[in-house]
DNA sequence: GGAGGCTCGTGCAAGTTTTCACAAAGCCTG
DNA sequence: CAGGCTTTGTGAAAACTTGCACGAGCCTCC
């Protein structure tokens, strides 16, 4: 009895539990699949095969197939999917059946960057406002969004029900901004600061780094100098054991 | 003999097997790990454990041992690692230890707010040009560097031996820009357009996608919406069960 | 209405990544 | 210089992810 009871309770409390759960490789991937398929859809096509998805998402058409398959059985056999369905059936699961209101904290080049790139709000993430520290930047509109004072954050969560912040301060501000950020109620950050966020329990982080990208490219650059170099360096010999 | 040969070969050729092949997990917190080491190194601390950077990094302690295992056993039993030598064999295996030259593909909102964020040229990659097809973009100035057209590309990655390529252009134009990046020499692409790309194999590409990354955070935020309405709904239930 | 062809859904094996656990090794103290 | 404390480096287990292969279901055509 005891054990049923707390297996209930587990059930329900765990955020990752409710029902069935997908795998974090698996979401990662349905945002890029809602996306082709919303593409193919306004193009005028209203049926794909994983195979087709497949090469669209660039990956391996089994993994289309199980990745799908957490949604449910939604593909016909011998068929495929339709489009229409499926794209409904991802943005219910991605929770993108209503808009998710954005806080920006820092209006500097980033947060500008931002405010101003249309495809927040197209996408369905409007910005319910920008904080920023400095008074220099308080009251300047970016993006048809009027920059407010940091003490305004509070009261921009609460007013448009924010769950999501985005982190687009310097990299020394970026934990205070978080700090801020969960006091006032977000649970879900964005952060482009190249820190790593102290965040407690139950608020979900993601990261965009730019020099993290880059130095992940450098490090395959650098490989393929390497290996070009090496190639060179041994080419005389190799030459020799193949004409044996 | 001919299997021999044909295995040194691979040995040689293939970019990923150039020596010990370190992990791509691994790879993309090597970054992480350097960046958070600097800054250590900078606040005085000589030597960390990997308790330590564990607990700076986010992550268990037996991976940070591990990650760093790869590079070698730069560490002292009893005592931890000493930082600036960790730094510099991170830095050494991320190929940081010259600059590459960076060419953006793209001068509209986006590309002109990476060209004008100092981090760029700050963290070794300094930009070597910035081209846009609009014929109103080019010739303008941003983050100091002069908006050239497209022609030039070619011209640029040649003159500064540039081996990454940055697409900040709309989606629908950001596989032509690929295709460019491509043909003027460049291996290396990190984009920023909502696409798929298609590249030859040899060339790596890193995606950027806010809203992937949005959306990520939106299921995580739905799937507690839902866990905390279903705790709502049975929690006279697991109350009773656990008076009972 | 049955045969043939296509494509989904999925069990299973292979590959990768994470975590644990502990021997080996260095430092310090007495 | 021995004993105790600390922390690394790494096998081995566990967890997660990917890819294969094939049965099952659907459609079309004869």
């Amino acid at each position: 009895m005891k054990t049923c009871t707390s297996l209930l309770l587990f059930e329900v409390m765990s955020p990752h539990r409710t029902r069935r759960r997908i795998p974090d490789a698996t979401v990662s991937r349905l945002p890029i699949y809602l996306q082709i398929l919303t593409a193919q859809f306004e193009a005028g096509v209203s049926s794909m095969s994983s195979e087709d998805l497949a090469g669209l998402a660039g990956v391996n058409a089994a993994k289309v197939r199980k990745d799908l398959s957490y949604l449910g059985s939604y593909g016909t056999r011998g068929v495929g999917y339709e489009v229409q369905y499926l794209v409904y059936q991802i943005r219910h699961e991605l929770g993108l059946e209503h808009d998710w209101h954005v806080v920006i904290v820092g209006a500097g080049n980033l947060g500008q960057a931002l405010a101003g790139y249309g495809g927040f709000a197209d996408r369905g993430y409007p910005v319910a406002g920008i904080v920023d520290v400095s008074p220099d930047k308080v009251d300047t509109v970016v993006g048809g969004v009027r920059v407010r004072p940091l003490e305004d954050l509070h009261q921009i969560v609460s007013a448009k029900n924010v769950s999501i912040g985005v982190i687009a301060t310097p990299s020394s501000a970026a934990q205070e901004a978080a700090d801020l950020l969960v006091r006032a109620g977000v649970t879900s950050i964005l952060n482009f600061a190249s820190v790593v966020l102290s965040v407690p329990l139950g608020v979900t982080v993601r990261k965009v780094d730019l020099a993290v990208e880059l130095q992940i490219l450098s490090y395959h650059e650098q490989r393929r100098a390497a290996a070009a170099s090496s190639l060179r360096a041994v080419s005389g010999e190799a030459g020799r054991s193949a004409s044996a």
